[in-house]
DNA sequence: CGTATGCAAATATCT
DNA sequence: GAGATATTTGCATAC
């Protein structure tokens, strides 16, 4: 009886999984030789379904069209991963709920025991090569944000200083950006 | 507090 | 379509 708890992400208990995260696909169909539509994500196909690479392919063609990704590479790919997530200061558990933000189809949040899984590449072959773009996306994402930042000046001085006081001189700034918070009410990062 | 791991549930895919 | 088997992933908890 696991009172399943708040997750850090929206999509939490695995008994009400609502998030309609369709599964999403990395291999071609030919790849599998055959593949139905998918999976008919019923409401319930959550996040479970959504990333997988071919559970068992043959590998028969000699694929020239196609870049396989070789464990060397998920190894490497994996260890500046890792790094990379620590020189942001992000957490594996920010990670894998930071990933819904990323909007990809078919993808929705990971717990940290997946991002740890990949960190460490005890995942199996097929999982890790379908995380591995994710990851890489949220990457890079992550990276540029932070760029941004940098190159922006602080945007309040609060901090050490004594904050400076909050001039709303006239309420045209507010009405400025209400309009705004009404689409994003949740901005991140970006 | 952040990370690693055993175990089992939920699906996907195969036969 | 049903049952069996394979995979992926999260929770709970130890480290």
């Amino acid at each position: 009886m696991r009172a399943l708890g708040e997750h850090s992400c929206v999509c939490s208990a695995r008994t009400e999984s609502a998030v309609g995260n369709s599964s999403l696909r990395w291999l071609s169909p030919e790849e599998r030789g055959h593949t139905p539509p998918v999976c008919g994500d019923t409401a319930r196909s959550c996040h479970r379904t959504a990333l997988r690479a071919l559970p068992t392919a043959p590998n028969l063609l000699p694929d020239l069209t196609r870049t396989e990704t070789g464990p060397r590479e998920l190894e490497s790919f994996a260890e500046r991963f890792k790094q990379r997530r620590i020189k942001l200061g992000v957490t594996q558990a920010d990670v894998g709920s930071a990933l819904a933000n990323l909007k990809i189809p078919g993808v929705g949040c990971l717990s940290q025991s997946t991002i740890c899984r990949f960190e460490s590449l005890t995942l199996s072959h097929n999982n890790m090569v379908a995380l591995k773009p994710i990851l890489e996306a949220w990457l890079e994402e992550a990276e540029r944000a932070q760029r941004e930042k940098m190159t922006k000046p602080e945007i309040y001085t609060g901090g050490d200083k004594k904050r400076k006081r909050t001039s709303m001189s006239s309420f045209r700034e507010e009405h400025s950006v209400l309009p705004f918070l009404h689409v994003q009410i949740n901005p991140h990062f970006e």
